[in-house]
DNA sequence: GGGAACTCTGCTCACATGAGCAGTTGGCGC
DNA sequence: GCGCCAACTGCTCATGTGAGCAGAGTTCCC
């Protein structure tokens, strides 16, 4: 049932929102004192019977920001509303990506990238001088056998260009098909020390994939789908720099990674910036286990994946009681 | 695109509205005078990136209010917002009609009112004693003949008996197979004192009914299903009182309506008070060559009804200019 | 290049508003 | 009936806020 001061307030947030009278007015209408009324209107929004909403794509969702901080222990989190026009979601948390890249202070020295879809827009979201020598070294290999090489090494050579530095690329495939070639490959001179730039960056930027057949490592032969279909049934939930982790974090095939060429999740754990960029619906498992396991320390995402996260209700490895 | 000042507001909004910050603070933060912000805030209010709803199955959609009384020189309107819940807008419409009724200062001495469903409505939903002394009249015939006989009746009598006073029905049928039979039945002592008491009501209160064989007046036998197509093909779109007409609020079939007994269309544009209460998809011409028509002094619909008559183009007999 | 018309900016000032407080009312147990 | 607690009411006062105004900056036309 409707409440006698339910529907007072309903009359006097009408006469204040959309009418613009005076809280003095209303109680004149009314016929209550001016605070009274004041208190209905205080009560009305906290009701919900007064919304107020912000509605831009540029908009933010900073509740869901500041549980996802509390939550996960995040240095900080941006969720970018869903739409409500058709803009691709996706490439709206791209451009919060870059703002968030370009609004970074003091701008990181340099800056580790992965490189992908995500990573790609967000580089083309980046404005022309968005820093000042900030160098790019990307963090995971894949140049080469892959059909997107031109655009993995691109999306760090525009990033680096814009922020005005040097962009260093990982010269070597993202797998390898044995663990020897890796420890191989990793011992030459030239991957060795693109791996130390990466691993002595000052912040990462990198998204991540799901696990299906649709992943980009099989799209580039690295994996089989029969490969990636036995790494789901053992539990993984997506790739993060080329490495496949379950929904707790963790390495789903140690022989696999063994293969895999690029900074560790345990560098990525300890890393001072870690900024994961992930959103879409197929990517809300692999969302969640990135940040519940603390893999970063900055988590760009969109309204429904941000949802999705908060919602699990096992999540949160740190929760915090709070007074 | 979206502009820098565009961005400011939104950043300044989500600061006031969600973040609860004062406009000074929020200067502080983005480097503006607090002057600069507040404007920035109304520009954002005014663009409608910042939306201020008020969400309730009561509230009413003032603006609305407000255009049909000047475009249709209503002396009142009331609309009421389409269901964010699941409640039936029918039900609110009539619930609206019912506090209309009630907060009527000085009450109606004499209260002309047809039948039907949203009448019966309109009825339950006013609480006992609503009013001191209101006398209840039937302005049109439907007694006895009519499958909802004891509904019409009752209608009438819980409307004035909660309204503290008596109801007089029209004891007629709505509509008579020959003239000559409504004018003798008119001439009647019992009938001619109850048509002159509708006559003399301080307000009639009344509903429309669509123009097609699920009608009220085909249903009760008094119209054939052949008979209402043919009232169709002749431009008709509902019935008022019984009386059917078109979109210009012109009688479609004067035979027909020769035959018809109850209170004429033009002692209903005359009158001081007539509360039309009209809601639902299929009602929406009629409701629209009811208002447009000056068959009533007060409209009281749901938010689609309303939407679907201000946007007719060229409805609005008296539309004026203001400055 | 000069000037008029315009917008934009920061200000004063009056008004609107919420926090906090004391007095009042209305329950409720004894 | 009596007193206690809790909720509610109306108030003071400090603060937040928008209207209106004068000066600065910008545009545009001759």
């Amino acid at each position: 049932m409707t409440t006698t001061v339910e529907l007072l307030s309903v009359r006097a947030a009408e006469l204040y929102y959309e009418e613009n009278k005076t809280q003095d007015e209303i109680g004149v209408l009314l016929g209550l004192t001016r605070w009274k009324v004041g208190r209905l209107l205080t009560q009305a929004r906290e009701l919900g019977i007064v919304r107020i909403e912000i509605v831009h794509p540029r908009a933010r969702k900073h509740s869901m920001e500041r549980e996802l901080c509390e939550r996960f222990s995040l240095v900080d989190a941006v969720v970018v509303p869903s739409a409500a026009d058709g803009s691709s979601v996706a490439d709206r948390v791209a451009e919060a990506a870059a703002d968030y890249l370009r609004a970074l202070r003091p701008p990181p020295a340099t800056l580790g990238v992965s490189w992908g879809r995500t990573l790609d827009s967000i580089a083309e979201h980046l404005p022309d001088g968005w820093a000042r020598g900030v160098d790019v070294v990307q963090i995971n290999g894949g140049v080469s056998l892959n059909r997107r090489a031109g655009t993995a090494a691109s999306t760090a050579v525009v990033i680096a260009r814009t922020g005005g530095g040097q962009a260093t690329l990982l010269p070597s495939p993202a797998i390898l098909e044995h663990r020897k070639t890796r420890l191989a490959i990793e011992a030459d001179r030239t991957v060795a020390g693109v791996l130390e730039r990466a691993a002595g960056a000052s912040a990462y930027l990198y998204s991540a994939g799901v696990a299906d057949a649709s992943s980009v490592l099989v799209d580039s032969g690295y994996l089989s789908p029969e490969d990636v279909a036995e790494l789901v049934s053992r539990g993984a939930v997506g790739d993060v720099v080329g490495r496949y982790i379950d929904a707790d974090g963790n390495i789903v095939d140690n022989e696999l990674d063994g293969r895999t060429v690029g900074i560790s999740l345990t560098q990525l754990r300890s890393a001072a910036l870690a900024i994961a960029v992930i959103s879409g619906g197929p990517k809300q498992a692999i969302a969640r286990a990135v940040v519940s396991s603390s893999l970063c320390s900055v988590f760009i995402t969109d309204e429904a994946t941000a949802k999705a996260v908060l919602d699990n209700p096992d999540s949160g490895t740190t929760l915090q009681e709070r007074s």
